[in-house]
DNA sequence: TTGTACGCGTTATCAT
DNA sequence: ATGATAACGCGTACAA
């Protein structure tokens, strides 16, 4: 025997075979409980097979059935909670149809956004979900993956393309109801926190802010729109924007006149404004009022409780997840789908008419 | 030609070689920058790649090589901050050196443990890193795999096998330096909440307390320890301890004796926790003074600012992902390596002397 | 019920 | 500088 490679080799089904006394293919049947098998053949290999710890070579596996039972998640930011909701949401569905859900993150950043597109595609995933910020870059490649006919969903996403599934929350209605909310309690002078330019779904709250200013008959007053910086900061995860919301609250705080109410384009902006109200010694929703978005769990838990606008995270994310199962499924092209889910005011204690 | 089945079939290496006029070994040369080829070779192939829109195929790729460049992540719980940068700190170290990072969540579940190890393994990433609670079940697959010769980093798991390498901050002396820091401020009743018993961060930080207690001379008292459910809520995001906090603090209000102090097993508990104070109408610190765990970016901007201790997370992540690329870098057996990084206590204002 | 032959797409190795 | 061959580990298709 050549057994001089002491280096522990992995167990392949030839070698259970050899040692069951079967063919490899018999070993096949067995493990993938396809074919007849007599019942003492079957347990012998699963002997061996146990007894050798056996673990199947995927990749072999995925390259003869040309199918990996794998789905992709590309995430910008895995610290957001939105991203969490949103991959529990997906998991939820896809286990119950055997699939293996592998997530990739891409910091925001364009550049990794391809590399995880191309990691996944490369390795043969049966589809793609995905849910980073919209790039030129990004695009193209995703519009290439299409093409090759790789299922593809988008979430939130800013980009549609004629092959590719779309889910998001309708942010752009959101962002108008939280501040028709404002308006609707008096507040004539109201602030937005957490302006960038570079994120679709910020803008799109900011532009329902916009509109409900206009359609109520209210100037926008450039002044009480603060930022935050739209760059891509290494050092800072992504979503904990509370620096951003409590910079940008003491911003508006050194106003002449300052706003009576605030909306944060999410929740932890929303809490570092508090913050920076509170250190200014005024109260909330007294003298300022703040609306925040996504309902985190924490939202219900700042002092005071926090309105906010809740979105259907994890609903996106099955949803996601029964489009793309819509397109594995099925060897015809598939008509695209859209789905844009309906956002809804949390009113707490941090609003209040005047 | 049996062009017949009109199904997109992805492009291999042998149609760009039959295109271009080449073998395909000559195609793979060139794609993957290996041997010499004529430039005017090279040229045409990558111009015949680019048309066709060539994608390798990982599956084959990693098959032939025996490696995939790939790492797996398992987390227990993607929501949770700690998972966030300890992803962010394996990545940072693993992009350098060429690996793709694939993550699983297991949702804190054992048996969804094992099936992300088994994913994993059977589409044989290089590496795994394991950042999950432990488990029986866990730790005998882990323990298998570790013997098929696959590197294996733990963080933070309460599982120590002489194959795998082991990372994690010190919870007992984060969780004993927390509760010294409210004995020296004078602190005589000091209530504990979130102890679980599934959890071994947990439990550990919670030791911590116990023996503080017990080297200060002071009493414990079993009233003093709040719960928080053990069991895997299906509904509520694993770490979002809000709740648990609000609830915990609630019953230790209820208290004929309440405590002047308490320590929370992280930070988001302590958020619920503080909330129901200041639901009672009492003040922070002046009541009841409280220190979290872990300084989550939200801590600094909580009203008081949070009492926490911060672990080394991104270090975590960072160190995990050199301990790996030891062991896939060489093919002799890698002596085991563990490391405790130490926390340290950020003091705010949620702490205060009596 | 079991086995044989072949191919999935790639690369290592040797030959030219 | 390029090509032919074989093999990675598995499952499909067919034969026995």
């Amino acid at each position: 025997m050549s057994q001089r490679g002491e280096v522990k080799r992995p167990i392949t089904l030839a070698d259970i075979a050899a040692q069951a006394g079967v063919a490899p293919m018999t070993v096949s049947r067995v493990l993938n409980q396809s074919g007849y098998v007599h019942e003492e053949t079957r347990e012998r290999v699963l002997r061996v097979a146990r007894a050798l710890n056996y673990r199947r070579n995927g990749l072999a596996r995925g390259l003869k059935r040309q199918r990996t039972d794998t789905v992709g998640l590309v995430l910008g930011d895995i610290a957001n909670p939105f991203a969490a909701e949103l991959a529990r949401g997906v998991r939820e569905r896809l286990d119950e149809h055997g699939y293996t859900l592998f997530i990739c993150v891409s910091e925001h950043s364009a550049k990794e956004d391809l590399a995880a597109f191309d990691a996944l595609a490369d390795h043969r995933v049966d589809g793609l979900i995905v849910a980073t910020r919209a790039s030129k870059l990004g695009n193209d490649r995703l519009a290439e993956l299409v093409g090759m006919g790789i299922p593809v969903v988008l979430v939130g996403r800013d980009f549609r393309h004629e092959g590719a599934d779309l889910v998001a929350a309708d942010n752009h209605k959101g962002g108008y109801e939280a501040t028709e909310h404002l308006i609707s309690l008096g507040h004539k002078h109201i602030g937005f926190i957490g302006i960038t330019l570079t994120s679709g779904i910020g803008l799109r709250r900011f532009q329902g802010y916009l509109e409900a200013l206009r359609d109520h008959g209210l100037a926008v007053e450039e002044s009480l729109i603060v930022g935050g910086t739209g760059g891509t900061d290494e050092q800072m995860p992504g979503y904990s924007t509370e620096s951003i919301g409590f910079e940008g609250m003491r911003q508006l705080l050194k106003l002449g006149r300052r706003p009576t109410a605030v909306f944060a384009r999410n929740d932890f902006t929303a809490v570092g404004a508090v913050s920076a109200i509170k250190e200014a010694g005024l109260r909330i929703p007294e003298d300022i009022a703040i609306v925040g978005y996504d309902d985190v769990p924490l939202a219900s838990h700042t002092s005071p409780p926090l309105t906010t606008v809740r979105q259907p995270t994890r609903e996106q994310g099955r949803i996601a997840a029964e489009f793309l199962l819509r397109r594995t499924g099925s060897r015809e092209p598939v008509p695209r789908e859209e789905r844009i889910l309906r956002c809804e005011l949390v009113v707490r204690e941090s609003t209040v008419a005047r």
